[in-house]
DNA sequence: CTTTTAACTTGCATTTTGCAAGTGACTTAT
DNA sequence: ATAAGTCACTTGCAAAATGCAAGTTAAAAG
């Protein structure tokens, strides 16, 4: 009988705070989804070109595995066939929750900026929270039309 | 006269969620704070021998950071001089919410367990966060009394 | 048909991660 | 007083990840 030192080949341990850092801990993940959740992002192009400078062969790893995680889905612009369309599903933008205390703890704590964003949350979280799931469904409802 | 690219050389953007995940976007930081916010740890040898198996040189690395970032303090046990003594600050107990949210998203998310934890946050959120707090306060306190 | 665009892939150098062994300071046991 | 054990790391090295710069393929525009 093998005792296995980890019960959970998945994970490192069963904690759900470790699922979470498995899957979002790293650099950019996160700001993959903060540009589809608050700037409306859906194009390879436009995640590149956002503030941070992000290489190309580490978005597309990037987007690969948030695809894997279920966290956001792909599909082609009829309009045009070279690109791809990048949309969050219901997994993705239930992280609304953490990126908005992300947020609210950075502006805290750090010399930051975009001062309008911080008060937007600090007025009203959980009206800023419904505000972006009603711009995720109106999208996705808008692309299911299609 | 050089256009410089990046106005906030400490950060690579503005966005305060850019400065959060540049300072807790790796692996292995939020699960130290957790234990010490959760689990009540205080020491490098806990620290070490959690859940995840982490490595003794990413850890000390890991931790020297935190304290960089202000978000742990350190200190010698005076019983032990061997002993270094871990303990968050305020910007780290500010920390509470973020992980929390986390939590929350994989328990409703991923295959995890620690079930109990999960009910905890769901039940009542903020106490859950007040009961952290004060966990976090009476220690600060009692050490300040030795 | 040629040029441009979109979304990547590739090769390679640098950095980070992690294993395993080791170190110095301090405590405990003899 | 000395030897053994503990605590918090450091070190050397291999593997993996990151990121730069150039390139590729498919589709659209001219």
């Amino acid at each position: 009988m093998v005792t296995k030192k980890k019960p959970s080949p998945k994970w490192r341990s069963g904690c759900p705070l470790n699922a979470s850092v498995e899957i979002l801990g790293d650099r950019w993940s996160l700001l993959i989804i903060r540009d589809m959740m608050l700037r409306g992002f859906r194009s390879y192009k436009e995640f590149l070109e956002s503030y941070e400078g992000i290489a190309t062969n580490i978005l597309a790893d990037r987007l690969r595995k948030l695809m894997a995680h279920g966290i956001i889905t792909t599909g082609r612009d009829p309009l045009d066939g070279r690109k791809v369309i990048y949309s969050l599903t219901e997994k993705g933008i239930d992280l609304a929750p953490v990126l908005t205390e992300m947020v609210l703890w950075a502006a805290a704590h750090e010399k930051t900026e975009n001062p309008g964003l911080v008060q937007l949350i600090q007025k009203d979280k959980e009206q800023f929270l419904a505000a972006a799931r009603e711009r995720w469904a109106g999208k996705t409802i808008a692309a299911r039309a299609k």
